[in-house]
DNA sequence: TTCATTTCTTGACAAATGTCAACGAACTAT
DNA sequence: ATAGTTCGTTGACATTTGTCAAGAAATGAA
Protein backbone atom coordinates (compact mmCIF):
# COMPACT_ATOMS: atom_id res chain seq x y z
CA UNK A 1 0.00 0.00 0.00
CA UNK A 2 1.31 3.52 -1.00
CA UNK A 3 4.17 1.60 -2.20
CA UNK A 4 5.63 4.08 -4.81
CA UNK A 5 4.51 7.42 -2.74
CA UNK A 6 6.93 6.06 0.45
CA UNK A 7 9.92 5.20 -2.25
CA UNK A 8 9.64 8.33 -3.74
CA UNK A 9 8.95 10.94 -0.60
CA UNK A 10 11.91 8.80 0.95
CA UNK A 11 14.23 9.65 -2.15
CA UNK A 12 13.67 13.59 -1.21
CA UNK A 13 13.56 13.42 2.45
CA UNK A 14 14.91 11.30 5.72
CA UNK A 15 11.73 9.84 7.44
CA UNK A 16 11.63 8.13 10.72
CA UNK A 17 9.27 5.10 11.38
CA UNK A 18 7.02 7.22 13.56
CA UNK A 19 6.50 10.11 10.63
CA UNK A 20 6.21 7.44 8.19
CA UNK A 21 2.86 5.80 10.05
CA UNK A 22 1.43 9.05 11.19
CA UNK A 23 1.65 9.92 7.58
CA UNK A 24 0.26 6.38 6.28
CA UNK A 25 -2.73 6.83 8.50
CA UNK A 26 -3.95 10.15 6.61
CA UNK A 27 -3.80 8.57 2.63
CA UNK A 28 -6.07 6.94 1.23
CA UNK A 29 -6.16 4.67 -1.85
CA UNK A 30 -8.52 5.07 -4.55
CA UNK A 31 -8.72 3.99 -8.20
CA UNK A 32 -10.19 5.04 -11.52
CA UNK A 33 -10.97 3.16 -14.72
CA UNK A 34 -9.95 4.35 -17.55
CA UNK A 35 -12.08 6.95 -18.99
CA UNK A 36 -13.50 8.28 -15.27
CA UNK A 37 -13.04 11.75 -14.03
CA UNK A 38 -10.94 12.68 -11.04
CA UNK A 39 -11.83 16.16 -11.15
CA UNK A 40 -14.19 18.78 -13.50
CA UNK A 41 -13.80 22.58 -14.08
CA UNK A 42 -15.69 24.34 -11.77
CA UNK A 43 -15.26 21.24 -8.86
CA UNK A 44 -13.41 22.00 -5.59
CA UNK A 45 -10.30 19.83 -5.84
CA UNK A 46 -10.16 18.11 -2.46
CA UNK A 47 -7.17 16.14 -2.86
CA UNK A 48 -4.13 16.10 -4.47
CA UNK A 49 -3.46 12.22 -5.87
CA UNK A 50 0.17 10.49 -6.32
CA UNK A 51 -0.14 8.15 -9.20
CA UNK A 52 0.57 4.53 -8.34
CA UNK A 53 -0.58 3.15 -11.56
CA UNK A 54 -1.77 4.52 -14.64
CA UNK A 55 -2.28 7.60 -16.76
CA UNK A 56 -3.83 10.43 -16.04
CA UNK A 57 -4.25 13.30 -17.95
CA UNK A 58 -4.99 17.13 -17.10
CA UNK A 59 -6.63 19.32 -19.47
CA UNK A 60 -8.70 22.53 -20.19
CA UNK A 61 -11.53 23.68 -21.94
CA UNK A 62 -11.01 27.01 -24.04
CA UNK A 63 -14.56 29.05 -24.54
CA UNK A 64 -15.27 27.32 -27.76
CA UNK A 65 -14.97 23.57 -26.18
CA UNK A 66 -11.49 22.46 -27.34
CA UNK A 67 -9.42 20.52 -24.97
CA UNK A 68 -5.98 21.68 -23.94
CA UNK A 69 -3.68 19.10 -22.30
CA UNK A 70 -1.97 20.75 -19.87
CA UNK A 71 0.32 17.80 -18.83
CA UNK A 72 0.52 13.75 -18.28
CA UNK A 73 0.72 12.38 -15.05
CA UNK A 74 2.44 9.21 -15.18
CA UNK A 75 3.92 6.52 -12.32
CA UNK A 76 5.65 8.16 -9.75
CA UNK A 77 3.99 11.71 -10.91
CA UNK A 78 1.55 13.84 -8.94
CA UNK A 79 -1.57 15.67 -9.86
CA UNK A 80 -4.34 17.57 -9.03
CA UNK A 81 -5.85 20.71 -9.89
CA UNK A 82 -3.24 23.19 -7.22
CA UNK A 83 -5.11 26.63 -7.56
CA UNK A 84 -8.31 24.46 -6.90
CA UNK A 85 -6.99 22.81 -3.63
CA UNK A 86 -4.79 25.38 -1.96
CA UNK A 87 -7.25 27.86 -2.57
CA UNK A 88 -10.78 25.70 -2.75
CA UNK A 89 -11.62 27.87 -5.59
CA UNK A 90 -13.20 26.20 -8.51
CA UNK A 91 -10.70 24.30 -10.57
CA UNK A 92 -10.04 25.14 -14.00
CA UNK A 93 -8.72 21.91 -15.27
CA UNK A 94 -10.17 18.66 -15.74
CA UNK A 95 -8.13 15.41 -14.89
CA UNK A 96 -9.31 12.09 -16.44
CA UNK A 97 -7.71 8.72 -16.81
CA UNK A 98 -6.25 7.17 -20.04
CA UNK A 99 -5.53 3.73 -18.07
CA UNK A 100 -7.36 2.34 -15.24
CA UNK A 101 -5.25 4.00 -12.60
CA UNK A 102 -4.10 3.79 -8.75
CA UNK A 103 -3.92 6.39 -6.80
CA UNK A 104 -2.61 7.38 -3.57
CA UNK A 105 -5.00 10.35 -2.69
CA UNK A 106 -4.20 13.41 0.71
CA UNK A 107 -7.29 15.21 1.25
CA UNK A 108 -6.51 18.93 1.81
CA UNK A 109 -7.36 18.93 6.01
CA UNK A 110 -5.02 16.09 5.96
CA UNK A 111 -2.53 17.72 3.87
CA UNK A 112 -2.54 21.21 6.04
CA UNK A 113 -2.30 19.08 9.11
CA UNK A 114 0.73 17.30 7.82
CA UNK A 115 2.08 20.22 6.95
CA UNK A 116 1.78 21.90 10.37
CA UNK A 117 2.55 18.69 12.59
CA UNK A 118 5.55 16.76 10.72
CA UNK A 119 8.41 19.20 9.24
CA UNK A 120 9.51 16.22 7.01
CA UNK A 121 6.19 16.29 5.27
CA UNK A 122 6.62 20.32 4.40
CA UNK A 123 9.78 19.36 3.09
CA UNK A 124 8.56 17.41 0.98
CA UNK A 125 5.91 19.38 -0.34
CA UNK A 126 8.79 22.12 -0.46
CA UNK A 127 10.52 20.27 -3.00
CA UNK A 128 7.79 18.77 -4.77
CA UNK A 129 6.56 22.39 -5.47
CA UNK A 130 9.99 23.75 -6.30
CA UNK A 131 10.47 20.60 -8.95
CA UNK A 132 6.91 20.81 -10.50
CA UNK A 133 7.73 25.27 -11.10
CA UNK A 134 10.87 24.31 -12.58
CA UNK A 135 9.29 22.01 -14.74
CA UNK A 136 6.56 24.35 -15.80
CA UNK A 137 9.18 27.26 -16.60
CA UNK A 138 10.84 24.69 -18.58
CA UNK A 139 7.71 24.28 -20.43
CA UNK A 140 6.92 27.52 -20.96
CA UNK A 141 10.64 28.27 -21.91
CA UNK A 142 10.13 25.58 -24.79
CA UNK A 143 6.78 26.85 -25.94
CA UNK A 144 7.72 30.25 -26.34
CA UNK A 145 11.14 29.63 -27.85
CA UNK A 146 11.47 26.45 -29.53
CA UNK A 147 10.01 25.41 -32.80
CA UNK A 148 6.97 22.77 -32.85
CA UNK A 149 9.85 20.22 -34.58
CA UNK A 150 12.31 20.83 -31.09
CA UNK A 151 9.34 20.77 -28.69
CA UNK A 152 8.09 17.56 -30.87
CA UNK A 153 11.71 16.28 -30.48
CA UNK A 154 12.19 16.46 -27.41
CA UNK A 155 8.68 15.17 -26.02
CA UNK A 156 10.31 12.39 -27.62
CA UNK A 157 13.09 11.58 -26.02
CA UNK A 158 12.16 12.96 -22.47
CA UNK A 159 8.85 11.07 -22.18
CA UNK A 160 9.21 8.13 -24.42
CA UNK A 161 6.63 6.19 -22.07
CA UNK A 162 4.19 8.79 -23.14
CA UNK A 163 4.58 8.58 -27.03
CA UNK A 164 3.48 4.43 -26.27
CA UNK A 165 0.81 5.15 -24.17
CA UNK A 166 -1.42 8.40 -24.99
CA UNK A 167 -3.38 9.16 -28.67
CA UNK A 168 -1.41 11.22 -30.99
CA UNK A 169 -3.69 14.21 -31.03
CA UNK A 170 -3.36 14.39 -27.16
CA UNK A 171 0.27 14.99 -27.96
CA UNK A 172 -0.53 17.60 -30.17
CA UNK A 173 -2.55 19.15 -27.74
CA UNK A 174 0.24 19.22 -25.16
CA UNK A 175 3.05 20.68 -27.74
CA UNK A 176 0.25 23.59 -28.50
CA UNK A 177 -0.70 22.17 -32.19
CA UNK A 178 -3.27 20.86 -34.12
CA UNK A 179 -3.61 17.04 -34.70
CA UNK A 180 -2.79 17.60 -38.26
CA UNK A 181 -0.22 19.80 -37.89
CA UNK A 182 1.89 17.29 -35.92
CA UNK A 183 0.24 14.35 -37.93
CA UNK A 184 1.98 16.63 -41.07
CA UNK A 185 5.14 17.03 -38.78
CA UNK A 186 5.98 13.39 -38.25
CA UNK A 187 4.96 12.57 -42.45
CA UNK A 188 7.98 15.33 -42.59
CA UNK A 189 10.17 13.67 -40.24
CA UNK A 190 10.22 10.46 -41.56
CA UNK A 191 12.29 12.16 -44.80
CA UNK B 1 16.80 47.18 5.34
CA UNK B 2 15.35 44.50 3.81
CA UNK B 3 12.02 46.11 4.66
CA UNK B 4 9.28 44.87 1.58
CA UNK B 5 11.11 41.33 1.97
CA UNK B 6 10.18 40.96 5.82
CA UNK B 7 6.73 42.24 4.91
CA UNK B 8 6.26 40.12 2.11
CA UNK B 9 7.70 37.23 4.79
CA UNK B 10 5.68 38.12 7.55
CA UNK B 11 2.19 37.83 5.44
CA UNK B 12 2.87 33.96 4.65
CA UNK B 13 4.41 32.97 7.98
CA UNK B 14 4.31 34.01 12.23
CA UNK B 15 8.16 34.99 12.80
CA UNK B 16 9.75 35.39 15.83
CA UNK B 17 12.31 38.31 16.39
CA UNK B 18 15.06 35.57 17.37
CA UNK B 19 14.00 34.19 13.84
CA UNK B 20 13.74 37.37 12.18
CA UNK B 21 17.22 37.88 13.26
CA UNK B 22 18.91 34.91 12.27
CA UNK B 23 17.43 35.35 8.71
CA UNK B 24 18.64 38.57 8.58
CA UNK B 25 22.27 38.18 9.36
CA UNK B 26 22.21 36.14 6.13
CA UNK B 27 20.82 38.48 3.76
CA UNK B 28 22.25 40.82 1.70
CA UNK B 29 21.85 44.13 0.09
CA UNK B 30 22.59 44.38 -3.78
CA UNK B 31 22.39 47.33 -6.64
CA UNK B 32 21.83 47.08 -10.06
CA UNK B 33 22.01 49.94 -12.66
CA UNK B 34 19.39 49.77 -15.33
CA UNK B 35 21.35 47.74 -17.90
CA UNK B 36 23.24 45.99 -15.76
CA UNK B 37 23.17 42.14 -15.82
CA UNK B 38 22.28 39.77 -12.62
CA UNK B 39 22.65 36.53 -14.25
CA UNK B 40 23.55 35.34 -17.65
CA UNK B 41 22.96 32.03 -19.60
CA UNK B 42 25.83 29.52 -18.81
CA UNK B 43 26.80 31.16 -15.40
CA UNK B 44 25.45 29.52 -11.64
CA UNK B 45 22.79 31.06 -10.50
CA UNK B 46 24.11 32.08 -7.19
CA UNK B 47 21.61 33.79 -5.28
CA UNK B 48 17.64 34.60 -5.47
CA UNK B 49 16.90 37.82 -5.21
CA UNK B 50 13.56 39.57 -3.89
CA UNK B 51 12.91 43.03 -5.46
CA UNK B 52 12.72 45.76 -3.36
CA UNK B 53 12.81 47.95 -5.87
CA UNK B 54 12.75 48.41 -9.71
CA UNK B 55 12.22 46.03 -12.51
CA UNK B 56 14.13 42.84 -13.60
CA UNK B 57 13.54 41.25 -17.01
CA UNK B 58 14.15 37.25 -17.10
CA UNK B 59 14.63 35.98 -20.76
CA UNK B 60 16.58 33.12 -22.55
CA UNK B 61 18.22 33.56 -26.01
CA UNK B 62 17.12 30.89 -28.51
CA UNK B 63 19.87 29.34 -31.11
CA UNK B 64 18.82 32.03 -33.69
CA UNK B 65 19.82 34.24 -30.95
CA UNK B 66 16.94 35.57 -30.77
CA UNK B 67 15.21 37.27 -26.96
CA UNK B 68 12.05 35.44 -25.56
CA UNK B 69 11.12 37.21 -22.08
CA UNK B 70 10.11 34.47 -19.61
CA UNK B 71 8.81 36.81 -16.99
CA UNK B 72 9.11 40.42 -15.10
CA UNK B 73 9.80 41.06 -11.96
CA UNK B 74 8.86 43.76 -9.82
CA UNK B 75 8.70 44.66 -6.26
CA UNK B 76 7.55 42.20 -4.14
CA UNK B 77 8.36 39.92 -5.97
CA UNK B 78 11.44 37.27 -6.54
CA UNK B 79 13.69 36.53 -9.20
CA UNK B 80 16.40 34.07 -10.58
CA UNK B 81 17.35 30.99 -12.42
CA UNK B 82 15.89 28.44 -9.48
CA UNK B 83 16.98 25.69 -11.94
CA UNK B 84 20.33 26.67 -11.30
CA UNK B 85 19.97 28.12 -8.33
CA UNK B 86 19.02 24.87 -6.89
CA UNK B 87 21.12 22.57 -8.46
CA UNK B 88 23.76 24.88 -9.02
CA UNK B 89 24.13 24.16 -13.22
CA UNK B 90 24.38 26.69 -15.60
CA UNK B 91 22.02 28.81 -16.33
CA UNK B 92 19.11 29.19 -19.34
CA UNK B 93 18.44 32.83 -18.27
CA UNK B 94 19.32 35.94 -18.27
CA UNK B 95 18.34 38.49 -15.66
CA UNK B 96 18.91 42.01 -16.42
CA UNK B 97 17.16 45.37 -15.28
CA UNK B 98 15.18 47.55 -16.88
CA UNK B 99 15.43 50.51 -13.89
CA UNK B 100 17.93 51.00 -11.17
CA UNK B 101 16.79 47.78 -9.17
CA UNK B 102 17.24 47.24 -5.42
CA UNK B 103 17.32 43.64 -4.14
CA UNK B 104 17.43 41.79 -1.38
CA UNK B 105 19.65 39.00 -1.83
CA UNK B 106 20.22 35.19 -0.26
CA UNK B 107 22.86 33.21 -1.20
CA UNK B 108 22.89 29.19 -2.23
CA UNK B 109 24.54 28.15 1.22
CA UNK B 110 22.72 30.47 3.23
CA UNK B 111 19.30 29.59 1.92
CA UNK B 112 19.86 25.91 2.36
CA UNK B 113 20.79 26.87 6.25
CA UNK B 114 17.87 28.63 6.66
CA UNK B 115 15.76 25.59 5.21
CA UNK B 116 17.27 23.47 7.89
CA UNK B 117 17.22 25.41 10.96
CA UNK B 118 14.49 27.45 10.57
CA UNK B 119 11.30 25.55 9.84
CA UNK B 120 9.00 29.12 9.26
CA UNK B 121 11.65 30.00 6.54
CA UNK B 122 10.97 26.53 4.82
CA UNK B 123 7.66 27.16 5.01
CA UNK B 124 8.04 30.30 3.45
CA UNK B 125 10.09 28.56 0.22
CA UNK B 126 6.96 26.03 0.02
CA UNK B 127 4.16 28.83 -0.26
CA UNK B 128 6.27 30.92 -2.57
CA UNK B 129 7.22 27.81 -4.47
CA UNK B 130 3.58 26.55 -4.88
CA UNK B 131 2.68 29.91 -5.51
CA UNK B 132 4.90 30.55 -8.39
CA UNK B 133 3.86 27.12 -9.68
CA UNK B 134 0.32 27.87 -10.15
CA UNK B 135 1.42 31.25 -11.23
CA UNK B 136 3.68 29.37 -14.48
CA UNK B 137 1.08 27.09 -14.85
CA UNK B 138 -1.42 29.59 -15.45
CA UNK B 139 0.51 31.12 -17.93
CA UNK B 140 1.13 27.73 -19.80
CA UNK B 141 -2.52 27.58 -19.68
CA UNK B 142 -2.97 30.81 -20.89
CA UNK B 143 -0.38 30.42 -23.91
CA UNK B 144 -1.47 27.30 -25.09
CA UNK B 145 -5.52 28.19 -24.94
CA UNK B 146 -5.96 31.79 -25.53
CA UNK B 147 -5.86 33.85 -28.56
CA UNK B 148 -3.31 36.70 -28.45
CA UNK B 149 -6.01 39.59 -28.10
CA UNK B 150 -7.40 37.74 -25.21
CA UNK B 151 -3.43 37.25 -23.86
CA UNK B 152 -3.18 40.85 -24.35
CA UNK B 153 -6.18 41.79 -22.32
CA UNK B 154 -5.70 39.66 -19.53
CA UNK B 155 -1.71 40.77 -19.00
CA UNK B 156 -3.20 44.74 -19.26
CA UNK B 157 -5.44 43.96 -16.51
CA UNK B 158 -3.23 42.06 -14.55
CA UNK B 159 -0.03 43.60 -14.97
CA UNK B 160 -1.27 47.39 -15.72
CA UNK B 161 1.75 48.96 -13.94
CA UNK B 162 4.56 46.75 -16.25
CA UNK B 163 2.69 48.23 -19.50
CA UNK B 164 3.55 51.45 -18.32
CA UNK B 165 7.46 50.40 -17.22
CA UNK B 166 8.34 48.01 -19.50
CA UNK B 167 8.75 49.04 -23.68
CA UNK B 168 6.38 47.29 -25.83
CA UNK B 169 8.35 44.85 -27.55
CA UNK B 170 9.59 43.22 -24.89
CA UNK B 171 5.46 42.95 -23.29
CA UNK B 172 5.51 41.44 -27.09
CA UNK B 173 8.17 38.70 -26.51
CA UNK B 174 6.15 37.63 -23.09
CA UNK B 175 2.96 37.11 -25.17
CA UNK B 176 4.80 35.11 -27.36
CA UNK B 177 4.54 37.29 -30.54
CA UNK B 178 6.88 39.66 -32.68
CA UNK B 179 6.80 43.31 -31.92
CA UNK B 180 5.04 44.14 -34.86
CA UNK B 181 2.01 41.92 -34.33
CA UNK B 182 1.58 43.36 -31.31
CA UNK B 183 1.83 46.37 -32.88
CA UNK B 184 -1.04 45.89 -35.54
CA UNK B 185 -3.01 43.83 -32.78
CA UNK B 186 -3.02 47.08 -30.68
CA UNK B 187 -3.99 49.40 -33.86
CA UNK B 188 -7.33 46.84 -34.29
CA UNK B 189 -8.18 46.93 -30.80
CA UNK B 190 -8.08 51.02 -30.71
CA UNK B 191 -11.32 50.47 -33.51
C1' DT C 1 17.23 72.64 -27.93
C1' DT C 2 19.35 69.41 -31.15
C1' DC C 3 21.21 65.08 -32.47
C1' DA C 4 21.49 60.22 -31.94
C1' DT C 5 19.38 56.19 -30.53
C1' DT C 6 15.67 53.38 -29.48
C1' DT C 7 11.04 52.10 -30.06
C1' DC C 8 6.79 51.78 -32.56
C1' DT C 9 4.08 51.55 -36.76
C1' DT C 10 2.90 50.23 -41.35
C1' DG C 11 3.17 47.83 -45.87
C1' DA C 12 4.20 43.89 -48.78
C1' DC C 13 5.01 39.40 -48.92
C1' DA C 14 6.39 34.64 -46.98
C1' DA C 15 5.89 30.87 -43.84
C1' DA C 16 3.52 28.32 -40.40
C1' DT C 17 -0.50 26.61 -38.69
C1' DG C 18 -5.58 26.04 -38.52
C1' DT C 19 -9.95 24.39 -40.52
C1' DC C 20 -12.86 21.43 -42.93
C1' DA C 21 -13.63 17.31 -45.32
C1' DA C 22 -12.72 12.75 -46.93
C1' DC C 23 -10.87 8.42 -46.30
C1' DG C 24 -8.49 4.56 -44.52
C1' DA C 25 -6.29 2.22 -40.54
C1' DA C 26 -6.54 0.64 -35.94
C1' DC C 27 -9.03 -0.63 -32.08
C1' DT C 28 -13.19 -2.44 -29.34
C1' DA C 29 -17.11 -4.84 -28.13
C1' DT C 30 -20.21 -8.28 -29.22
C1' DA D 1 -15.16 -12.23 -37.65
C1' DT D 2 -17.83 -8.12 -38.02
C1' DA D 3 -19.74 -3.67 -37.23
C1' DG D 4 -19.07 0.51 -35.05
C1' DT D 5 -16.10 3.76 -33.26
C1' DT D 6 -11.93 6.24 -32.66
C1' DC D 7 -7.69 7.76 -34.50
C1' DG D 8 -4.37 9.23 -37.99
C1' DT D 9 -3.36 10.98 -42.62
C1' DT D 10 -3.85 13.87 -46.55
C1' DG D 11 -5.55 17.65 -49.62
C1' DA D 12 -7.33 22.30 -50.45
C1' DC D 13 -7.77 26.49 -48.77
C1' DA D 14 -8.13 30.28 -45.02
C1' DT D 15 -6.10 32.63 -41.28
C1' DT D 16 -2.58 34.01 -38.33
C1' DT D 17 1.81 35.34 -37.53
C1' DG D 18 6.58 36.21 -39.02
C1' DT D 19 10.07 38.71 -41.79
C1' DC D 20 12.10 42.47 -43.93
C1' DA D 21 12.24 47.21 -44.92
C1' DA D 22 11.16 52.00 -44.40
C1' DG D 23 9.93 55.75 -41.93
C1' DA D 24 7.66 58.15 -37.92
C1' DA D 25 7.55 58.91 -33.06
C1' DA D 26 9.46 58.89 -28.62
C1' DT D 27 13.32 59.02 -25.63
C1' DG D 28 17.75 60.25 -23.81
C1' DA D 29 22.21 62.67 -23.84
C1' DA D 30 25.08 66.63 -24.68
Amino acid sequence: MFKLFFKNLKEKVALSNGEKTAISEKLKSKEIKKGQFLLRANEICNYIVFIEKGVLRTYLKDKSGFEHVIFFGLEGWTSGDLNSFMRQQPARFYIDALEDCELTIISKTDHDLLIETIPAFESYMRILMTNAYMASLSRTSDLISLSLEERYKNFITSYPSIIQRVPQYMIASHLGVSPETLSRLRAKIVD
